[in-house]
DNA sequence: ACCAAATAATAGTAATACTATTAATATTGT
DNA sequence: ACAATATTAATAGTATTACTATTATTTGGT
């Protein structure tokens, strides 16, 4: 899949960046010291100064990309999603089997990235760690309706609404399917940061993982017309 | 049960507060107006500034309550969690089929407080609202284990076990319910976030509700081994 | 070598999140 | 009733943040 990788492009929404950070070296090195920093000191404690002594540059040169850093997080995230929705099409494409397709992209949405899946200047483990602990920080806010409008958030609504098609396709009768599908994304999200933080909270070790959570749950509330269970 | 709460009290860790709030009507007022102002305008506009303003006092005498609006927050939410955690025990207490008491906890949990449900000085309508909206910031922190052993979340902590038990109850032999029980609450609200701002992502709304969705999740995940199902 | 674009450096502003000090007001004990 | 004490309000000030504006310097293309 890396090869594979290499010469896809993620597109991200326009609006979220003043200048496109993949037009230039410089602006790789924000992307990639901004992950580095964040995944670092949190979101609240980031900011564009520190952001610029960590790159050997400087503060005003980082304003000429982002406006500021809300929209810098909506780029990772939007970043996070569409790489996400690229792994599962290209995991399930090939599969027939409907409850198939659904288990595997219940796996790749829920799993933990591992280390090696790298490329290019942009460390998904650290991002994902990132999307764990402040994507709620997105969109819990008072311009959320604004942004939506804006096309922000179509990335992550896409996916959902992939994985709701998925489901509807196991089980045409359900009648959650949309809540579901953003239940298992957000949940699986929620499930990471407790494991991590709150583990009283939490079934969920590295042995029994999220994925083996929901694909239980799942299994266990459609009813699968044909093939597995 | 308007009545009862009358008498009761909420009791929140005192490391949460400099002074009681409970304490003094200067207090309660930062409690009713913070309540007001951050539901209106969010936690991130939010300041000890406009507050002071709001409730015709100084900045510098909410400081004398709580250090910083974080733990002004999770005051807020702490209070919320133990008046939700009232109401699960009052709720189920005479129950004694399992199975119709985690029925109960789990409308008690996810359903939307209805404007009459109003007792003292604090407007719960109001409260749940910043619940959904801002809880998870509460969390999402850098300081989270530090807080966390402190005791700042043992309150939500609590009631995640209770749930817990009760689903342990209906069925001992399912694998994950601190997850389930984990999942609901955190689920719930979101499912109250996207139902007000990304309706696509949901089934949800004033008919099929929240409550509807994870009672059938429930319902098909545990195997009920007497009574209903 | 020269021009344009990009970047870096510097300075400055308004707002935020506080702290410290003092003044005014309420509450309590005798 | 009145002094002692606690509480609250007012004022001022600081460090940091989240920017904007201006100018200087570097870099890459022709």
């Amino acid at each position: 899949m890396d090869q594979l990788l290499q010469n896809i492009k993620i597109e991200i929404n326009e609006k979220i960046f003043v200048k496109n950070p993949e037009s230039s070296d410089l602006g790789k090195r924000i992307i990639e010291s901004s992950i580095d920093l964040i995944n670092e000191i949190g979101f609240e404690q980031f900011n564009f100064k520190k952001l610029g002594t960590h790159i050997g540059s400087n503060e005003s040169s980082v304003y000429r990309y982002f406006e500021n850093k809300h929209k810098l997080l909506l780029y990772l995230t939007s970043w996070y999603w569409a790489w996400m929705e690229y792994k599962l099409v290209i995991g399930t494409i090939q599969m027939t089997d409907p409850s198939k397709k659904l288990d595997e992209a219940i796996r790749t949405l829920t799993k933990v990235i591992n280390a090696d899946s790298n490329f290019s200047h942009i460390d998904e483990v650290k991002l994902q760690n990132i999307v764990i602990a402040e994507y709620s920080k997105s969109y819990l806010t008072k311009e959320v309706d604004s942004e939506n409008k804006q096309g922000y958030f179509s990335i992550y609504k896409r996916l959902v609404e992939r994985l709701t098609n998925l489901i509807k396709e196991v089980d045409p009768s359900y009648k959650f399917p949309a809540s579901l599908s953003s239940c298992i994304l957000e949940g699986a999200l929620h499930q990471h940061f407790i494991k991590q933080h709150f583990k009283a909270l939490t079934d969920c070790d590295d042995q029994l993982t999220p994925t083996d959570f929901f694909l239980n749950l799942v299994s266990s509330t459609l009813s699968y017309s044909n093939g597995k269970d």
